[in-house]
DNA sequence: AGGATAGAGGATGTCAATATCCTTTATTTC
DNA sequence: GAAATAAAGGATATTGACATCCTCTATCCT
């Protein structure tokens, strides 16, 4: 349903919103999120084209988020890896109905309207800071959930 | 977003259901659905195991829905070709939330949710008889859509 | 400047979804 | 029973998502 790719790049996003002003390395990002190495490397450089992420090359580089958690909202990440196309015209490709789409296409796209929606009204923070206490994105090896960073994330564990 | 068998599998149920008690046929449904033939016929394959259309073979066979689409919920006929799998463990796969998942994947999983409540909700009927009038799935170049039949869709037209 | 680090980008491989084709089986009609 | 019709099912292509690898470029540190 919600593509591989996506997953990825939720996760990379979250441990980037765990640990700001912290640059972390693709290695780093992979090992907390179990994210392909290779590929993730892919995603990050979507979500630097696509605004999501900033990057910085050589010793102490890495990936930032490029805007504050409470800013982001899961929607853009998911937009900018693999956007959500919502059924504008009919997919059968006739021209009869003119720019009205049919009932079951209309149902359709409000059923992606709803997603779109709910990822619009979620921000990373949200998804960071939950109330209840639980873990996001499970043990992180490196970084800490926001709510309880001892001093800084990982500077350098090597 | 929507996997292109399911888009078929609705097409092909939409257009069984605007032409109740006759059956049609591979051919007939392929070429007023716009799908391709052959991979149609695997898609209605999925549904007769479904239970949603039944099948018969030779002479003025086809294919029929097995239930009237009053009693339809488009939800079935997804879970029929492509199912919508919850999330219901943390795909990180680390045991140590135990059945709690993280809000981020709470996130995905409840809009997951409310994709498959908003098929559940839908019927085949409503979606075929839409109060606007608009035509469902655009023109049919055999059948017609349920509210103006003639006498009766398209017995043998060769 | 030179070496080390780390992202950027291109080329390539793998696999599942999509799509096609052909043979077999069931059913009807004559 | 034989011929025609139409679905069932297996084998095989094609395509795009997912994934890997290698080289190039930018940045930091000494």
């Amino acid at each position: 349903m919600l593509s591989q790719t996506v997953e990825y790049a939720l996760r990379a996003a979250t441990l980037l919103a765990s640990a700001p002003h912290q640059p972390q390395t693709v290695e780093q990002i992979a090992a907390a999120t179990r994210v392909p190495v290779a590929y993730l490397a892919k995603v990050m450089q979507s979500l630097v084209r696509g605004g999501i992420a900033s990057s910085r090359r050589g010793v102490g580089g890495g990936f930032m988020l490029a805007r504050p958690p409470e800013e982001l909202p899961i929607l853009s990440i998911v937009q900018a890896v693999d956007p959500i196309v919502r059924i504008t015209t009919c997919p059968l490709g006739l021209a009869s109905h003119g720019s009205k789409l049919c009932p079951l296409h209309r149902r359709l796209d409000q059923a992606l309207e709803t997603m779109e929606k709910a990822f619009a009204a979620t921000t990373l923070a949200e998804v960071l800071a939950e109330p209840s206490g639980s873990i996001p994105l499970c043990d992180f090896p490196t970084a800490r959930p926001a709510c309880q960073i001892p001093s800084h994330p990982t500077p350098s564990q090597a």
